[in-house]
DNA sequence: TTATATTTGTCAACATCCGACAAGTCATAA
DNA sequence: TTATGACTTGTCGGATGTTGACAAATATAA
C-alpha cells in the first residue's frame, strides 16, 4: 500500500472530494491528484495536515510517506539491500546514544 | 565507517594528495575536502570514478555512498525504523519480480 | 447534452545543490 | 621568522530540480 493509495482510500471512506482536501492544503486539485497517484511527493507538513483532516494516524502516514522516499532512492541500485542494512545499523547506533 | 572516511583511508593508503584525486574528478580541492568530510555529497558518477582511481571495489563504495543518503533521509524521523522495513519489503517484492 | 470530478501537460517561480574562488588554518622546512 | 604545501572554511553565482498554478483533456453521471 503506497502513501497515495492510502490517502485515496481514507478520502473515499469519508466521501470527500479531492478539492475538499486540496483547499486546506492550499494546493489545487491537479496537484492533489498527482500526490494521490504518486506522481508528486507531498511535503512533510502536508502529510501531517492530511492526517488531521482524515482523522488518520499521523505515524502511519508518515511511515508510508518516508518509506516511499527511501524506496525511490534505492530502487535502481544493485547494492540497495546492503545499503538499507547499513543505514539500519547506523540508525540503531544513533538511537542507542539518545 | 562513512563514505568520506573510507575514501580518505584509501587515498592515504596510496599516498595520494587530495588534488591528485580532485583533478580527475574535475573538481577543486576544497570540494574534494568537503566530500571526504561528508559536508558535500559526491555524485554517483564520481563514486564510480573514485573506485577506479583508488583500485577499490565499486560496489563497496556505492553501498557506503547510498547508505549515507538513506540515513540522512530518515535520521530525524520517529518512524525511521518502520519506514526502513517497509522499504525493504518493497525491495524484496520488486527483486522477486525481475 | 450539461455539470462535476479527476487527470494530463506545460510553464514560471521557487528552492536546492554544485563547484569555483578567496582566504583561512596547520604543519613543516628553510 | 618566513615560506611553502596540504587541507579547511566561508561565500557566492549558476546550474539543476521541485513546487504549484493554469489550461485543457478525459472521465463519470445526471
Amino acid at each position: 500500500m503506497s502513501f497515495g493509495e492510502r490517502i485515496k482510500e481514507l478520502r473515499e471512506s469519508k466521501d470527500l472530494l479531492q478539492r475538499q482536501l486540496a483547499a486546506p492544503l492550499e494546493i489545487d486539485t491537479p496537484m492533489f491528484s498527482k500526490i494521490e497517484r504518486g506522481e508528486r511527493r507531498a511535503k512533510r507538513e502536508q502529510v501531517i495536515l492530511l492526517a488531521e483532516l482524515l482523522n488518520a494516524d499521523v505515524q502511519e502516514l508518515l511511515t508510508l510517506w518516508l518509506a516511499e522516499q527511501v524506496y525511490d532512492l534505492i530502487k535502481d541500485e544493485d547494492v540497495a539491500s546492503d545499503a538499507l542494512h547499513i543505514a539500519e545499523v547506523k540508525l540503531e547506533y544513533k538511537q542507542q546514544k539518545d
